[in-house]
DNA sequence: CTATTTTAAAATGTCGACATTTTGACATTA
DNA sequence: TAATGTCAAAATGTCGACATTTTAAAATAG
């Protein structure tokens, strides 16, 4: 048992993904090859293919001959990120509310019941709320069928995790913040069945930029 | 003089990015590890991280212990990305005609002024001309002030000149297109300085999609 | 003659070694 | 004391070798 279906470089790069993005590793860290061998087991060939796609997808930077860096994080990036991330869904949503049909409203009503449910039982278990929360979402941008544009949300969405797991730390579960959070979500779906672009639009960029000035005064305070 | 300032890796990249982009290789083109280390002179190790970028950049794909192929092209993934690509650019310039201000006018109107002299000129070069084109629609969308868009833009740009090369080896100077290409160009200006967005927005979508049927012709003959 | 199995050749992915470059401590000099 | 120069230790980037897997051709069986 030597590949479970998957060569090491994959692997490493999933765990060195997770890792930076769950925080494991601090902005502007360094990158040892040598530590980075002993503590993932591996050799040099696969963990530098690995840390050359984390090069493309900005969250590692290399200086040649000088070696890895976890990529540095701003305010200035983080609101960039967070911007994008806005207008990209707003752009995805309205093309959904333009192409979307009888199966992509049916799918949403379904998503949409699944979180609030969920948001209303007793115990709630964050990685489950999270996970119902994404489905929602995803659900209200699928009907614009465009990949690439699903790709670029993914790692933008991908991105801006990271910035929120910085913050989350100290932040748990917020019952009124969450109850705003859930009349949005409620407010979205019928403007997204009511095919309300422009206040669709509006309203979800408000509601993706919601936590950026929370995450700013946690930030300056590093 | 082993290393002119830069890793081999990140040269193989760069010459392995142009290759398949100039359409040296076909879509879904095996690339044997050997040939290309004989091709570009280099080791296993940096061929091997230039093509796990080029993974992330999604020119290439790999399948484990079988290789690496050039990405496949189809009818599909070229109006997807043309569609992200004419959406992207006019998020960019609705943006920019938010908050650009004096100076983006300022620079807006000479890059148009060194598109126009040189579209009018006795001979023209498509290498010069294609850069004062380039150099035009970024001065339209510098304004938005977006590193993250500008970057998605880029790749997006990157890939869909992949499909405009597979396509260009048949095309030459069509000078009555270039005429209709360049009064969009004027019309683009004027509706940005008169801060337009909605009919901005409207004509770059069109102008960005221009080529699409044309390409998507060319291409359902191979 | 077709389908399956065997087997050899080719290709991939991983490793450890090595040459080159960078780093930082120590010594030298003004 | 500050600035510069020297040198050894550490780290990076590259290479070629090797083990494993895939491929495809030949051999065998039905």
């Amino acid at each position: 048992m030597k590949n479970s279906r998957q060569n090491t470089a994959a692997q490493i790069l999933e765990s060195l993904t997770n890792d930076i993005i769950q925080g494991e590793y601090s902005p502007r860290q360094k990158l040892h090859i040598k530590t980075l061998k002993e503590r993932y087991n591996v050799g040099t060939s696969p963990l530098r293919e690995a840390l050359s796609q984390l090069i493309a997808k900005d969250l590692v930077i290399s200086e040649n001959q000088r070696g890895f860096y976890v990529s540095d994080i701003s305010i200035e990036d983080l609101t960039d990120i967070y911007q994008a991330r806005a207008k990209i869904e707003s752009l995805c949503i309205e093309m959904a509310i333009e192409k979307g049909d009888d199966f992509w409203e049916a799918n949403l009503i379904a998503a949409s019941h699944r979180l609030n449910k969920y948001s209303k039982s007793d115990q709630i278990e964050m990685a489950e709320w999270q996970s119902r929360h994404a489905a929602f979402h995803e659900a209200l941008v699928v009907g614009c069928m465009s990949p690439r544009l699903f790709q670029i949300r993914d790692s933008l969405f991908e991105k801006s995790t990271r910035y929120r797991n910085l913050w989350l730390q100290e932040n748990v579960t917020n019952t009124a913040a969450l109850e705003i959070n859930q009349n949005e979500h409620a407010a979205l779906l019928i403007l997204a069945l009511e095919r309300d672009k422009k206040a669709a639009k509006k309203l979800i960029e408000a509601h993706i930029m919601t936590p950026v000035e929370i995450i700013k005064k946690s930030l300056s305070q590093l």
